[in-house]
DNA sequence: TGTACATCAGTGAACGCGCGTTCACTGATGTAC
DNA sequence: TGTACATCAGTGAACGCGCGTTCACTGATGTAC
């Protein structure tokens, strides 16, 4: 067996993630083979001998989102203490920060494609499914709220955060993708229960609070 | 002058109507000029004598929504009475009401379209921050807390009704979306005061009330 | 009213281009001796 | 240790195709007389 074993599967990883950056910068359907082969360190040629065709590839890299185990992918750099149990807040706030925001090529793929996996077939969609819902769960085991709402403030929360920063990233002008980004940051903490003052103080000492309107 | 007054006009709103509805459905990318031009029914080679291009005819589509002072596209078919003091509820339950899940075609460009803008130039996320702005103001009038919340609620309430509805249309079980409408609907009516209980009485009692989590 | 005409909306063939995909070939690699 | 070899990862030319765009031409129209 020329070359060393787990050649194959590095130099797939390497293309998975080429393919990564591009979709979530320009989409599924902009991107060519020839620039996610480049963007791996290769040639268009050899694609076929690591993927059945485009689609193939475009499935792949959605999966990674949810069989990556620490959707490090997700949020490059920030950190979030999934074992916390104060990730709620975290969560939300690393969702709707200026990272977030400005980090295009790791954003999370909700941000970056979910018009693009809308118009795709059932396998895209599963995939967003299961990371949605994984979200949905991190955000619910976070709240204290009574268990009955537990749920719906979860998903609530989880499509404010979503569709802030999709927003956000659709503003001409930064000062009111800047704003919005704050809106929603405030309010879904606010939804959680976790804190009203997004600015200043760590504490949270408010923790079993109702969440109602933030005051002052 | 051969050919009526408004012929050309008419042909050119053709264009646009054929043109809005393929990129609603499939994206900016995903769209050619033959299936635009076949959809105002009309071939190809003409296409030119309307438009300069292809990113042309994209900004006027995206103008549109704005210049239309009636929002109609958006709301095809949803009564929404602008000019009532009513209006917030109406907007979020229209946004988030099972036939703008359905009407891909005739669907809000914010929700259809997000993506795509955001990675567009300036005057396609121009147009975009002009709607985003209108539905944020007419959330606004309609909220009765106290003025220093007013704008964040309000924005926060359309990131959130444009959010829930973007990742909908992305799950693949029918269900788990109508359950995220669902949610997103009763946590946006709450936060903007207006009701608690989305299914039954369109009685809404509480007008001044805070927007705190909604009990039973 | 009927005919000739000027206008210009619309047609469809043609263009170069880059796409996804295929495949015969090259050459780098680890193994056998 | 050094050489010959079998394997297969990677290359790059080639394919048909549909795209956005152009343009010479057709033919439907309202107007002039």
């Amino acid at each position: 067996m020329p070359y060393p074993a787990g050649h194959r599967a590095e130099v797939k990883k390497n293309i998975i993630e080429s393919a990564r950056k591009l979709f979530n910068r320009h989409g599924f359907e902009s991107v060519s083979l020839n620039q996610i082969m480049a963007g791996a360190g290769l040639t268009h040629g050899v694609f076929y001998s690591y993927f059945r065709s485009k689609s193939d590839l475009y499935a792949e890299v959605l999966g990674c989102f949810f069989t990556d185990p620490e959707w490090k992918s997700c949020w490059e750099g920030v950190q979030v203490d999934l074992s916390s149990t104060d990730v709620g807040p975290q969560v939300v706030r690393a969702y709707l920060s200026r990272q977030h925001f400005e980090n295009v090529e790791d954003s999370c793929p909700m941000v970056a494609l979910p018009t693009d996996v809308a118009r795709s077939g059932v396998t895209a969609r599963r995939a967003f499914e299961t990371v949605f819902k994984a979200m949905v769960s991190v955000l619910e085991r976070s709240l204290t709220q009574e268990s009955r709402h537990r749920h719906t403030t979860a998903q609530a929360v989880a499509a404010l955060s979503i569709g802030g920063m999709v927003v956000a990233r659709t503003m001409a002008d930064r000062n009111l993708a800047d704003e919005l980004r704050a809106a929603c940051m405030a309010v879904a903490l606010n939804l959680g229960g976790w804190e009203g003052n997004r600015k200043s103080k760590m504490d949270n000492s408010r923790p079993g609070q109702r969440a109602g309107r933030r005051r002052k």
